[in-house]
DNA sequence: GTAATTTACTTCAAGCTTGAAATATCTAAG
DNA sequence: CTTAGATATTTCAAGCTTGAAGTAAATTAC
């Protein structure tokens, strides 16, 4: 053989292998995403933001403000406006308004929503659950470890 | 120690480590998904379904049916419909009928349409490279392994 | 051949999403 | 106080997305 033998000639570089990652990781949280939210309409009426801000008002009894909504979930102000303005039409969530600050509500689950969220909440464990029944304890771990490792540094930027 | 030695007492329920490990899947495909989002839009003025729509015409010189878009890209068949409207309007894909079968069009990249997805390419590449720079080989391998396990099994539902 | 079914695509309404611009309020500097 | 800046939210246009319904053409079964 004449090439170098620096070269070992198979290997792929590191930036085909990241992008072969990050499609795989784009098609797996798509498939798992998708068939959520085919079952959360068809079995509960509602669809996944509807749901993440009932879990994030679930988890804040003493309510939230929209700026906090937004960004434990990471989308836009203007989004979660949209969404709350229908949760508290159908008597899911409340605005408090604050009177040491005008300009801000604290968004709260109404009983009504409490009740909602807990039978979604306990749907919806049981359903990843069974979708991800092909993952052991030890795959769970490693997955969670790399995963970690990752959106720590992506956070850090 | 008088508990059990069978009941380790610490271990938590398969399901919410699964549930653990989904939002944390979710989270990481979407803090990258939001940069690449970010970045396709202020240095390459489009947006990723368009740049998902013309990756797949690229890969296929013959050209695409509509539905064979939307099923690579696992989306539905009318988002395709507008997509490709706009990328026809400015040039960049072409539709061309088949004289087999009236119902259908393939879809091409127009040259202009294919130096630009290179260009495109090339950068994108080059982003998730810098995005999971943190991510050695034997991350990269894990990861893809553990994916690919789960993708498959989901697709088998 | 023709009726029923399947396939390919488009249209549409409803909802999600963003980022930018507009309001309103609070806070801080002078 | 008043002005400037920061903060909290809403509104908006543009675009993505779905799922359902509609149109058209091809295929299959009588």
């Amino acid at each position: 053989m004449t090439t170098s033998p620096v070269k070992a000639g198979k290997t792929e570089p590191m930036s085909k292998s990241r992008l072969r990652l990050w499609l795989k990781l784009l098609k797996t949280s798509g498939l798992i995403e998708e068939e959520l939210r085919r079952r959360m309409r068809a079995e509960l009426g509602t669809t996944l933001p509807r749901f993440d801000v009932m879990s994030a008002l679930s988890r804040a009894p003493d309510g939230l403000k929209m700026s906090e909504i937004s960004k434990r979930l990471r989308v836009s102000n203007g989004n979660i406006t949209g969404i709350v303005d229908k949760l508290t039409d159908e008597g899911i969530a409340l605005r408090v308004s604050i009177p040491a600050d005008r300009r801000a509500n604290l968004v709260r689950l109404t009983p009504k929503g409490q009740a909602l969220f807990a039978r979604h909440a306990a749907l919806h464990e049981a359903w990843i659950d069974e979708i991800l029944a092909g993952l052991n304890a030890d795959d769970v771990a490693g997955m969670v470890l790399r995963l970690d490792h990752l959106s720590t540094t992506l956070e850090d930027e």
